[in-house]
RNA sequence: GGAGGGAUGGCCGAGUGGACGAAGGCGACGGUCUUGAAAACCGUUGUGGCGGCAACGUCACCGGGGGUUCGAAUCCCUCUCCCUCCGCCA
């Protein structure tokens, strides 16, 4: 959400910002209800100050008249009618007038939390991801001296993905992990939350996978990923489709101390996600799924620093990729590429010697203040002081099964066996090759 | 799932439909006293909206929403959460 003092006093230049972006908002019907509400309010209030003064009155009133007699008592009582009558009107008025004010709140804030965020001033011009900007490459991808095979072939070959049977159990996009498939994605967990919590400085979490409305609402994940995610009507609940979800609305409503920032969580999760905005694409292996688990970072920090963290936390993504050595390459979304949170974004991708791509492990934003404002996330700068609204960033760290894709691809052999990098081989029981 | 009990400021805790943004206490902050500290005493001590350059004014907020009333922390309905007991359960 942006601020709304922003959009009143600089229209022109947010409408600026949303045509650089390629999408559009209703920013001349959030000034109007802005201005409306304004009217009303200002009307209200002054009956009810009236009413106020009045109550007051009457409460007096009251007491004299108890002990009041004869034609003063009857001169009171009908003073008393007449105040009384007046009041009946005033009350009418401000209800009327308070409904109408209900209503245009609504939807003032149905149309702020339609309003993506906007571009940091870095933020290179672009209409799509065709004009995202590949900021830097890694790592020599690997020479083979055979034809390497994508995870499709090798993950049946070696019996650790099973296509099949994750479709009969329930349905396309599903799929199962088996042996040493299954016991790769749990090293992989381990190890990436103990890089981040040992010497990333993050602090581990683990949150709901569940959550309520409100909480997507926050994270900005709704209104527009509404068809994305999967939900439990009866209890209106969502499962969540990143752990960014969840730890966004760790602190929401709070107001955080001074010397309590900066916060580095980081959190295991299941995602889930429809995927049905992106229907038919990627139909082949495990790159687009309906449930995946990754491990995510997540940072409430003050705003003049969110910059810098920002950088730093591209970096702790990319250390990752370092040390399982896996070339990767680190692209700068342009402005069409945004999404609808993030102010300045990052991909981190790897390259996929198999299937020939490179896959987005990890996508690093620095909201600034827009969810923090939707989820109502301030901080006290300074003992005394006014609370403010934090900066807010998250990225994976990594998503899982495109690691899982890109250890498969990059570190198989000609008899389709995979070594296992060096880093996970503790985590893997010692093993050195997957045959 | 069943039966009861509760929710008031940073915390504890009072509150008869009009004097209540709310007693009292604790804590925190400022001051007096003191070489310094403690104690004692005095004072200050919430958030948000709207108007205003500002001082300030005004409105709202006693878990959330609705209702009754000229007027609600107080009465009614409803929801949520917490506690106790019973049942069930990894």
């Amino acid at each position: 959400m942006l601020d709304l003092n922003f959009i009143r006093e600089h229209p022109a230049e947010v409408k600026e910002a949303l045509r650089k972006l390629h999408t559009d908002a209703p920013i001349d019907a959030i000034l109007q209800y802005d201005e409306e509400r304004r009217q009303l309010l200002t009307e209200s209030e002054a009956l009810r100050a009236r009413r106020n003064a009045v109550s007051k009155e009457m409460g007096t009133l009251q007491r004299q008249l108890k002990k009041a007699q004869g034609a003063e008592r009857e001169r009171l009582q009908s003073h008393f009618a007449e105040m009384r009558e007046e009041m009946r009107q005033v009350g009418e008025r401000i209800k009327a007038i308070e409904e109408r004010i209900n209503d245009v709140e609504a939807q003032l804030r149905a149309a702020m939390l339609e309003v993506p965020n906007l571009p940091h001033e870095s933020v290179p011009p672009g209409a799509d991801e065709s004009e995202n900007v590949v900021v830097r490459t890694e790592g020599e991808p690997r020479a083979f001296d055979f034809e390497p095979l994508p995870h499709w072939d090798l993950g049946p070959m070696l019996g650790i993905i099973d296509f099949e049977r994750g479709v009969k159990i329930a349905g396309t996009r599903f799929y199962v992990l088996k042996g040493w498939g299954a016991r790769l994605q749990r090293a992989l967990v381990d190890w990436m939350l103990d890089l981040h919590v040992n010497e990333h400085g993050y602090t581990e979490v683990y949150p709901p996978f569940l959550v309520k409305q409100d909480c997507m609402w926050g994270a900005g994940q709704f209104p527009k990923f509404r068809e994305n995610v999967y939900y439990d009507t009866e209890d209106d609940l969502y499962l969540v489709p990143t752990a960014e979800v969840p730890l966004t609305n760790l602190h929401r409503d709070e107001v955080l101390e001074p010397g309590t920032l900066p916060l580095y969580y980081v959190a295991h999760s299941p995602c889930f996600r429809r995927e049905k905005m992106s229907a038919g694409r990627d139909t082949r292996g495990i790159k687009r799924v309906h449930q995946f688990d990754k491990v995510e970072m997540y940072k409430f920090v003050e705003p003049h620093t969110s910059y810098d963290e920002l950088e730093a936390m591209v970096n702790d993504a990319e250390d990752v990729c370092r040390r399982l050595n896996i070339p990767h390459r680190v692209v700068q979304m342009c402005t069409g590429d945004l999404g609808f949170q993030a102010a300045k974004k990052y991909d981190v991708e790897m390259w996929a010697p198999g299937c020939q791509e490179w896959l987005e492990v990890s996508s690093i934003s620095n909201c600034e203040a827009f969810q923090a404002r939707r989820a109502n996330i301030r901080y006290r700068p300074a003992k005394g002081e006014k609370p403010q609204f934090v900066h807010t960033l998250n990225g994976s760290g990594l998503a899982l099964p495109r690691v899982i894709i890109a250890i498969m691809e990059n570190y198989q052999q000609a008899d389709g066996s995979i070594v296992v990098p060096e880093v996970l081989r503790p985590y893997m029981g010692g093993i050195t090759v997957i045959k």
